[in-house]
DNA sequence: ACCTGAACACCGTTCAAGT
DNA sequence: ACCTGAACACCGTTCAAGT
């Protein structure tokens, strides 16, 4: 059963999926695969390697098209895009977080938020700021509520329900320091 | 060579400064202590819980006296303090993040944190979500700072310097946007 | 190009038993 | 109260060799 570099990727998909990423050791995958562990390393160098691709193929499967419309809405349907992509997988937040720690991959919803943030016409000092602090807020916002879904859904919280938009709050608060500090040059 | 839970927790902040969250194992950690790793369970339950009470040992150990003024600046005060506190210790944003993911301990900053912000009269709903932000900020933002940190130590990154201001900028972007949603009360 | 088999150097955790 | 010794069930990675 020869697997190519994709093949490997959507079973470890799968494995995330399914067990969660403390299952998803490469022995597992390998097993999984039908194939010595040994055998994942003609693919990857490394796992973290191997992470980084599961991270980039669960960002892609959950793209959307680009948004159009006022900045202050591209960038909320950005967040809210790469909030849904990670909440598709279990522990998928935790995976593109530690990918992109690592400065391995994971790249494009860096991108994609930033040139929406640069509609707003504040210079690029203030983008690259408020990107970064938008990437943030979504991976560590999203990561929490993923922890707080996956165990009430697993045990008996009766948890409040507050979290989604307490995202779209958050985001609010840093489109309205922007347009504070850009109120200058409009 | 008896220990108690402290020498425990102080060894264990010794060897993740020195060699890092990597090496932080409860074998290394009972080697360097002179004790069989399961010793350490008569202390601590479980690896988890062990690094909590390293993450709110490492707070402690950066605190400083509560900040006066102008709500807005205890809350950069705030701010500041936890990401220097993290700062202090080799991985010690990862550790305090990952604690904090867990929802073991680390409660003391978001608890400072909400108090500062509650200063801006805002509304309940809105300090919550100001206060969840600004810590996904700060933790973010350092867990960044403190890899390129690290990684220009190690090796020969000629980084950009623009780390710590960055973390400013976007503590006042939040802040600004708290302002925003307020004025109208005000 | 893709894989096997075996090894190396590790992990966290449990548990009966000791002092 | 604090620790030992031994075991259980795992890890990621390397490497010579096979097809």
């Amino acid at each position: 059963m020869r697997n190519h570099r994709a093949d490997v990727v959507d079973q470890a998909l799968r494995v995330l999926d399914t067990h969660g990423l403390g299952d998803l050791t490469m022995r597992r995958l390998g097993k999984e695969l039908g194939v010595q562990p040994s055998a994942l390393y003609h693919h990857f160098p490394s796992k973290q390697v191997l992470l980084a691709a599961v991270a980039d193929e669960l960002l892609a499967r959950g793209a959307r098209p680009a948004p159009t419309g006022p900045w202050e809405d591209r960038v909320l349907a950005r967040c809210l895009e790469l909030r849904d992509a990670m909440l598709a997988y279990r522990d998928g937040a935790e995976v593109v977080a530690t990918v992109h720690a690592f400065g391995l991959g994971a790249e494009a919803p860096e991108r994609a938020l930033a040139e929406a943030v640069a509609g707003s016409g504040a210079p690029g000092d203030l983008v690259r700021a408020a990107t970064r602090t938008l990437l943030h807020l979504v991976f560590g916002h999203t990561t929490d509520e993923q922890t707080h879904l996956q165990a009430g859904s697993a045990g008996a919280i009766d948890d409040e329900p507050r979290e989604g938009s307490d995202l779209e709050v958050g985001v609010g608060l840093v489109v309205d320091g922007i347009k504070a500090r850009t109120a200058a040059r409009r």
